[in-house]
RNA sequence: GCCCCCGUAGCUCAGUGGAUUAGAGCAUUGGCCUCCGAAGCCAUGUGCGCAGGUUCGAGUCCUGCCGGGGGCACCA
């Protein structure tokens, strides 16, 4: 539709001899009056050509061949906008579409051949995922399923580390719980992981090694079993919702394949880095940040900014045509570090997109639950799951933006009711198959050979809808918003109910119901699609 | 002290520099089912944190301030 419009425009363009790279910007007006879509190209054009808009707009205008059965009417409104109207036949052909496409329709092949690598989740298996790790994964996977949707192949890959301080203390909490449950009593440090799930995983050694472990030490036997069983915890809840990561990344294998000291090495090669104190830095100063960060400690482990770096050449030399990172605020301050010596290596970081979501706040009531997975303060995914639902949860994940502060009320989540937005939705995609179902039944059948009847306003309005998904979902796609989706279905489902409403389908004259019934499949196809890209399911009944 | 994010209706949030009139949902109040599903529809509102600036035009861009969140480790 735009493609068509740029081109009437430019061939217009070139008759006026108007600057070939003029800004030629189309939108939709806010209001039906100004027709369909609108472009305020004169008032671009008067700083340039230093004219009156008006007088440039009836020019262009003018100059305008289109097809009249695309376009019904073009006018020039002041200050200096153009409004096109299209021809409500000529967009009711959406519907023939529609229903040709299927489950392939909306979809974009702009992307086609590329690849996309998508990170995220990226927890260390250190407990159980909490409602906070659930907007990372949640939001992370919607945005693998967009990049798909506009063609790239994507990888969904999860990077942890199951070495340094933070697994220490988890294998000794461990072992400080299981000596408990052999009858040695112990201070159980603050720090430790307080959690319910650490003695579990002390019965369950006890029950496998009986006494045998008393002086084995945390790092072995302790830390494996917490890994395992936490990181089966974790695939699981992520099943729950879909999730299924293609690729597990361990931090260590960038130690054993000798990455690390490779790129140490480089950096001093390049005379970027330097040691003082015993310690080793990188001269992040001289590429722009704030100041020299630490790489090396003086203890001779990597702090994480080194491993992170030598992890992202992976996906360089994995050959990914876009590297996206999703992570939470806490880390806002480290991926400029990352980026900075990508760059300085000669990597092409426009490839590399860092999100950073804000965090959730998590109301109970209106009561602020403050988390951490330390004190074992908090509510798990799975608890999450449990009580609202799979798709309830991937929907109010999703239907924020991302740089969104997030209140997510637990109380609101749990209501099966008209409270809850999500079955607004799905409401509306149930109540077209009940549609169909009923109809069915008197033998009537949606029939694409009259949508040409489809001219009413309720009628055209749903089709102007219908006629967005693409672009919405690409553009979307491309902003990396998974918030773009939830806005536009929501939208899409309120046209359909006001449709719904005014306007009959079975029992109007035979044509103009079989056209009706056409459409309202095409609606469904569109709810499912779109429904299908968050990960939310399109109930037949509800 | 410095950096990132946010501030839109009572609440949760949309809003890609444009048009007399800034939108949804929830909550409130009042209507709408002998008729395709009322988990729906219609009606109901003194709202863009404050102050400047750029522009023909600012919720949207810039600066400052106020308020909230997250950071600024030889923790990840």
């Amino acid at each position: 539709m735009k493609i068509y419009l740029a081109k009437i425009f430019s061939e217009a363009a070139s008759k006026l001899n108007l600057p070939a790279d003029a800004p030629v910007f189309f939108d939709k007006p806010k209001s039906e009056q100004h027709g369909d879509l609108a472009t305020n190209l004169p008032l671009m054009l008067t700083k340039i050509l230093k004219k009156n808009p008006m007088e440039i707009g009836a020019q262009i205008v003018e100059s305008l061949v289109y097809d009249a059965s695309v376009i019904e009417k073009v006018e020039l409104v002041r200050p200096g906008f153009i409004n096109i109207f299209f021809n409500p036949v000529y967009l009711t052909q959406i519907i023939k579409e529609i229903l040709e496409q299927k489950e392939n329709f909306g979809k974009s092949d702009k992307y086609a051949g590329k690849t996309a690598n998508v990170e995220f989740v990226s927890a260390n298996p250190t407990g159980p995922l909490t409602v906070g790790h659930g907007r990372n994964a949640v939001c992370g996977d919607t945005i693998a399923h967009m990049l798909e949707w506009v063609g790239y192949d994507v990888t969904r890959e999860y990077y942890f580390n199951n070495a340094g301080r933070q697994m220490r203390v988890l294998g000794d909490s461990v072992r400080l719980r299981y000596l408990e449950l052999c009858g040695q009593q112990n201070e159980f440090p603050e720090d430790y992981y307080q959690g319910e799930y650490i003695r579990e995983i002390a019965e369950r050694v006890k029950a496998k090694h009986g006494d045998s472990l008393l002086n084995e030490p945390a790092e072995g036997i302790f830390k494996d079993a917490a890994e395992s069983e936490i990181f089966e915890l974790i695939k699981q809840s992520l099943e729950r919702l879909g999730i299924k990561h293609k690729l597990f990344y361990n931090e260590n294998t960038l130690y054993t394949d000798g990455r690390i000291e490779g790129l140490l090495a480089k950096f001093r090669e390049m005379g970027i880095s330097y040691e003082k104190d015993g310690a080793t830095w990188l001269k992040l100063s001289e590429m722009g940040n704030d100041q020299d960060k630490v790489i090396v400690k003086n203890t001779g482990e990597p702090t994480y900014r080194l491993p992170d770096i030598a992890y992202h050449i992976t996906k360089y030399e994995r050959g990914y045509d876009l590297i996206v990172d999703l992570f939470g605020s806490d880390h806002n301050a480290t991926y400029p570090d990352v980026l900075a010596a990508l760059k300085v290596l000669g990597y092409d970081t426009d490839k590399v997109k860092v999100l950073i979501h804000q965090f959730v706040t998590i109301m109970q009531g209106s009561e602020i639950i403050k988390m951490s997975t330390r004190k074992a303060n908090y509510i798990t995914l799975d608890e999450l799951i449990d009580e609202a639902g799979s798709d309830v949860v991937r929907f109010f994940f999703n239907m924020l933006n991302l740089g969104t502060h997030m209140n997510f009320d637990l109380e609101l989540a749990k209501k099966h009711s008209d409270e809850n937005p999500v079955f607004y939705l799905q409401y509306a995609h149930a109540r077209i198959c009940s549609i169909i179902r009923t109809a069915a039944e008197t033998g009537l059948k949606g029939n694409v050979q009259n949508i040409h009847l489809l001219t009413e306003p309720d009628e055209q309005r749903l089709i102007k809808m219908l006629h967005r998904f693409a672009e919405d979902s690409l553009t979307a796609a491309e902003m990396l918003e998974p918030g773009r989706i939830a806005t536009y279905l929501k939208e899409l489902a309120a046209t359909f109910h006001r449709f719904y409403v005014s306007i009959r389908i079975i029992g109007s004259e035979q044509k103009l119901a079989e056209a009706r019934l056409a459409m309202a499949e095409a609606v469904k196809t569109t709810l499912a699609n779109g429904l299908g890209i968050l990960g939310v399911s399109a109930p037949e009944r509800m």
